[in-house]
DNA sequence: CTCCTTCTGTGTATGCCACAAACTGTTTAT
DNA sequence: ATAAACAGTTTGTGGCATACACAGAAGGAG
């Protein structure tokens, strides 16, 4: 029925190089050239992986590096991939409560340990061999619990996101502190003490005022990862307990 | 002590226009650049959004934004604050749980309406006038709950990330539907029937079967939404009551 | 009323980017 | 030996954000 539906791109990710019959040897490859853009990428960030930069680096025009890879949308879905190739998953306490903590926490750090992931535009986050792994890694602690197959995809597919958007959370901080750039939390108060209308958002005032008096949770910690990861495995058990009672 | 500390973009954010004394009156402003850009963004998507394109649908050259905007990036921080000026807080049944899936909602659906706010650059979120008021309807659904204001800073942060992300998702879902592109999901299938050696992903594939069998949620469905918001607010409640017991 | 400052918008130019097309030279099957 | 298939380069196009120098308009000061 669905003789080749499949994109020529998602095949080229799970693609063998499919050495050629005639013509000189290739001195690239796409891995090369995936390699070298991941170096420029830890170096100087995501805005300089421009195909000269990554061609130049090896030594080569950047014309060249269109013979291994069809664009640079394709070279940055191989990027993206190659960061689930690094991830392990951690031992764990051997309920799926802590084996998913542990799962997501991996790639939380994963991502903190290379910001710039952050920075790939999402069409590019194709299901790669290495982020399949992972993800069949999450489905493995998932084995024993009673869901169905749909239902373990929204929970695996709910973490993912909050991978992605606590991540983001921990690189901004991160980031705002090297730059002058303001960190985010932290401009809500200059806002409300420097430019807002005292009286406006009297909520939000109170609750910053509030926070700033007690033990201050120090942005950017493990304490804050945990906090946002543990309300949603809360209730990720609640829905399980839901399903399984 | 900390005089004007304030980044002079934030400022310009907030700022009024400040009607200068001398010279011509400006014919253009920021507000109509803002409006233009939007136009089109909604129009052809966030890459259609260029200086020169922005200007030209208003009749001028590129460079006259610059006398009204600082630069690129800060258009964006307009044009996404602006986003937020047309979130209305719709009626709740008063408790905090549906007040705040209310508040979830209204944002998902927005983000819907616009999906190129989707490809904002995230430095460009800082915290506007609009987005500030949208963010003081979160407080005020949460003023009888009883935990400090940090905690609430902390949840309330959470639910917006997850905006965002099931956004994301839903908006991926639709464009793919429209372009060739693959669906992640539907992917996911095609990659295992296909590209993977048979055998790998035994787990995935066993989900990704029992799934195709059952009776199939579609994607993109209100349903969907209000299964990983429930989830997240489940965890949520978990939290408070652990707090207020 | 005049002049000078200040302001608006334009013209032009720079340096970056992804990528198309045509080319040179190499390797291998025939 | 020859021709096909291939690798990498050269050159060129159109787009981008934005720096800089300018022409003209509008108002305040004399």
């Amino acid at each position: 029925m669905d003789e080749q539906e499949v994109p020529p791109a998602l095949r080229r990710l799970w693609g063998r190089p499919e050495r050629p019959r005639r013509g000189p040897k290739a001195s690239l490859s796409a891995e090369r050239i995936v390699t070298a853009a991941a170096e420029l990428a830890d170096a100087e960030g995501l805005a300089a992986v421009s195909m000269a930069r990554v061609a130049d680096s090896l030594g080569y025009t950047a014309m060249a590096l269109y013979r291994h890879v069809e664009s640079k949308d394709e070279l940055l879905a191989l990027l993206a991939d190659r960061l689930a190739a690094d991830l392990v998953m951690p031992g764990h306490a051997g309920d799926w409560r802590s084996g998913l903590a542990a799962w997501t926490r991996a790639q939380i750090d994963a991502v903190l340990a290379r910001p710039w992931f952050l920075d790939l535009p999402l069409a590019v986050l194709q299901p790669g061999p290495h982020r399949m792994r992972w993800l069949e890694e999450a489905f493995v602690v998932l084995r024993e619990v009673r869901l169905t197959g749909e239902e373990k995809l929204a929970v695996v597919g709910l973490l993912a996101q909050h991978v992605l958007a606590e991540a983001r959370v921990q690189v901004e901080t991160v980031r705002a502190a090297e730059s002058d750039t303001a960190h985010p939390v932290h401009d809500f108060e200059t806002v409300l003490r420097h430019l807002a209308a005292p009286g406006d958002f009297p909520e939000l005032a109170a609750a910053l005022t509030g926070a700033g008096d007690g033990p201050r949770t120090p942005a950017g910690t493990d304490a804050e990862i945990d906090f946002g990861l543990g309300i949603v495995l809360d209730g990720v058990e609640v829905f399980v307990r839901s399903r399984t009672a």
